[in-house]
DNA sequence: CGTGTGACTGACC
DNA sequence: AGGTCAGCCACAC
């Protein structure tokens, strides 16, 4: 289906948006989720061309090192930083220890119960 | 249609 | 523990 890749950032975002409060994802991580296997610049891509409309826990995501992926230079990196303190997530030289915080969605389902929203193929059925 | 680029990654050195 | 490099995908030129 060609069509996952037209709305690719689309399951991208609904994928980000399952990530829960103090928990980080690796854009790898988020990208095989969506369904591709090696599109964590995808990801990249996909969350820089989030519309401010939408609220989406983008400063969840980090690179597989556990390294806050943005440039210095872009204010958007302290943003993450500040928001990812906000929920409690220890944030040391633009990194978090991934051992602690990453994202781990079975066990997620196990101890804050099923996730309320669609999750996959969403693009197959929303597109036109 | 070829090239460069990026909020990436894993393998190597 | 850090730097390099090729592979990766969509997009801007």
């Amino acid at each position: 289906m060609n069509k996952k890749r037209k709305n690719f950032h689309r399951s991208i975002w609904n994928t980000v948006a399952a990530i829960p409060p103090g928990r980080v994802a690796s854009y790898g991580q988020i990208a095989r989720l969506a369904g591709f296997a090696n599109g964590a610049r995808l990801v990249g891509w996909a969350l820089r061309s989030a519309p401010p409309d939408i609220e989406l826990p983008w400063h969840r995501v980090v690179n597989a090192k556990g390294r806050i992926s943005i440039s210095p230079t872009n204010p958007a990196h302290e943003e993450q930083q500040r928001r990812l303190r906000a929920e409690s997530v220890a944030v040391a030289e633009g990194r978090v220890d991934m051992a602690v915080y990453a994202w781990s969605p079975n066990l997620d389902e196990l101890v804050w119960g099923p996730p309320s929203f669609e999750l996959t193929e969403v693009t197959e059925n929303g597109s036109e």
